[in-house]
DNA sequence: CAAAGCATGTAAATAGTTACATGATTTA
DNA sequence: TAAATCATGTAACTATTTACATGCTTTG
């Protein structure tokens, strides 16, 4: 009778629904939510979501009706009170919760020893440069509905939002400082 | 995650590579060696492992031999030219090199509005935890390794690890920032 | 002698990506 | 009217994890 247990819905499930309670609607406001969004530090790709919005509704954690726009098909969810449980069920599970980062070019980097200098130096760039437009990028896309979720009361969002910029800041300052010692060592 | 590069060998295959010609010998040495370096931008499991060192030496990239310890077996490999030039080729070759972080806490931080405000104090706490240890595990088993191998002339191992420092410890001081927020709005 | 660590492997299941597939609506 | 964007879905493939499975050697 109660809902499923955490664990047995995978992640990108939570994040579904974690995005329908913050108002997303359809599938596809789903995925653009997550992209600018969670996406720095949990990404799904589109296939995952309809297949899970039909799971979803199956264990009835959210509620769904066909929703057209004109001759355009679609259809949106609401998340039930037996999906809130689910929700908050997971988030307050003690879990392993391992920081994973998979970075080419980090892990380029470190091999870099088998490239001759200036390719490593570029790797460096490269680097800086893909944090400096994420900072950008959290700037222009993440921010502005951060600070609406917050003036609606959501918190969370912009203040995750807040360790993702230190991540990227903190990417820049110290392959700044690198390039300056492998460009002049 | 990024398909199969230039060569069509998996990411985990270039890992193995690499970490044979900075001296791992075995799997089991590949494994811990990617354990206490790599392993913070891009982990591999040892079931990953076995099959790759097959197929490299089908390919002609490594060379094995069998080498028990004892009654112990054991299989030592090392690179071939080929494999160097395979390594190389992928290093300098460019693809898309997203950095692609995968992390619950951080996540279900995003959505800790559906949380009572302790709980939600307590991902952050858990979030800067974390990473305090990952410094300290920097510190104990990254950074000797990755001396010894400067010291021989590989500098690139100390200076990804750089990276790795900058990232947890700006995560550090994010958290501490917040945690007194959320403490004392 | 027990525990920890060394060493290797496989099978099954799960997760995830990419490509395929379609078609409507809005905007420049 | 073309391009961009909205919108949904599936199939095939690839990658990855977890659990299973074994057995030796060193150290306390």
């Amino acid at each position: 009778m109660p809902g499923p247990a955490p664990g047995d819905l995978p992640v990108s499930a939570y994040v579904i629904l974690g995005m329908l309670r913050l108002g997303a609607r359809s599938g596809y406001e789903v995925k653009r939510a997550v992209e600018v969004s969670v996406r720095f530090f949990w990404n799904i790709s589109h296939a995952q979501i309809y297949p899970n919005l039909e799971r979803l509704e199956r264990d009835g954690l959210i509620s769904g009706h066909a929703d057209p726009q004109g001759r355009r098909p679609r259809r949106v969810y609401e998340v039930t009170p037996d999906g809130e449980r689910a929700l908050a069920l997971w988030l307050h599970t003690a879990e392993p919760m391992p920081f994973e980062v998979r970075d080419l070019a980090t892990l380029k980097l470190f091999f870099a020893d088998a490239l001759p200098p200036s390719e490593a130096l570029a790797l460096v760039h490269a680097i800086r440069l893909r944090s400096e437009e994420t900072l950008a990028r959290f700037e222009r896309q993440s921010a502005p509905p951060a600070r609406t979720a917050d003036a609606g009361g959501a918190h969370y969002p912009l203040l995750s939002l807040r360790l993702g910029i230190a991540v990227h800041q903190a990417l820049v300052d110290a392959c700044d400082a690198l390039e300056r010692e492998l460009y002049c060592p």
